[in-house]
DNA sequence: ACCCAGGGTGACG
DNA sequence: CGTCACCATGGG
């Protein structure tokens, strides 16, 4: 991987294993949208983001991945945010030798989980519960432009996910408006313990099970929203989230289909290695696919059966 | 009308 | 510790 800024634009080139749009739609994050291409470049997809509140365009070509606008300076942030110092080669070897999980892997390459802002993703997986991700996506768009900050980018408007106090200084109506439902109070709730001064970043350092008690201790956050948290946006590889998708996924992938005893699920997530939050975010993307090629088929005899 | 979605809470054993 | 009704909301 070699990068550089040229024209207010970062461009990262011989990049091994990282496919801008798998990561942008596969669930892990509820605020990449896709823009306009531009083809004559040969951009394969682009889309627009806040990322640690700066207003981004992102986009790839065969030969590069350029985010723009960015200073010099800006470079190894946006490195960062897309795990790009990270070697999944070496994650997706682990994978295609494990019997296990090798199904989950064609598919699914270029997959990485990226680095979000611990707030951001606190109160967006808060919102997840029980949610599907287009709903997700939606209720984060509107929260954003109902208390973040307005960005002019390109003509067009962003809008930075809400600091702390900005949620914080919501009323239980306003995000009930915007559609979150009975997660309302929760996250008024949780925005006013940040803003009253807890350091999220403290739980980057520590122990993956202290941390997770400590996140466990905030309403709306049970053990599957703190793993997301704590593998989105604290470097917890190993943070292994454990949804309905991940349920089926690991019971069809380990137990042959029948449902295992706790200790037994937990066991086989450790066997998965320190990657293990890492790799669920592949056996995610396979379990997802699974159904949508599911759908499509249906939808393809319906389409025949009524022609 | 029913079921599902990147589930959690509180009550009750 | 585990189980379970209930929780808003929109789409299939």
């Amino acid at each position: 991987m070699v990068y550089e800024v040229k024209n207010n634009t970062l461009y990262i080139r011989e990049l091994d294993r990282f496919d801008l749009e798998k990561c942008a739609t596969c669930g892990q994050a509820f605020r990449w949208s896709e823009c306009e291409k531009n083809e004559a470049a040969g951009e394969l997809s682009a889309f627009t983001c806040v990322i640690r509140g700066k207003a981004v365009r992102a986009a790839q070509t065969q030969a590069y991945v350029s985010v723009f606008p960015c200073m010099a300076d800006e470079a190894l942030s946006y490195i960062d945010y897309f795990d790009l110092g990270r070697d999944y080669a070496a994650i997706e070897e682990m994978i295609a030798a494990d019997p296990r999980l090798s199904v989950c892997l064609p598919g699914a390459e270029g997959i990485r989980v990226f680095n979000q802002e611990p707030f951001e993703a606190l109160i967006s997986f808060i919102i997840s519960a029980n949610n599907n991700i287009k709903r997700i996506s939606g209720i984060v768009e509107r929260l954003c432009r109902l208390a973040g900050e307005k960005l002019d980018f390109m003509g067009s408007e962003l809008y930075a996910f809400p600091s702390p106090k900005a949620i914080a200084a919501l009323s239980v109506e306003q995000l009930t408006a915007i559609g979150a439902g009975y997660r309302a109070p929760y996250i008024v709730e949780t925005a006013q313990r940040i803003a009253e001064g807890y350091e999220l970043e403290t739980l980057r350092d520590m122990p993956l099970d202290k941390a997770r008690k400590e996140l466990l201790s905030f309403k709306g956050v049970g053990s599957k929203v703190a793993d997301c948290i704590l593998l989105f946006s604290l470097g917890h590889t190993d943070a292994f989230p454990i949804d309905v998708w991940i349920d089926r996924a690991m019971n069809e992938l380990f137990f042959d289909s029948v449902p295992p005893k706790k200790a037994e699920l937990r066991e086989a997530v450790a066997s998965i290695g320190r990657y293990s939050g890492i790799i669920q975010q592949y056996i995610f993307f396979h379990a997802r696919a699974v159904q949508l090629g599911k759908a499509k088929k249906e939808e393809e005899a319906r389409g025949k059966n009524a022609g």
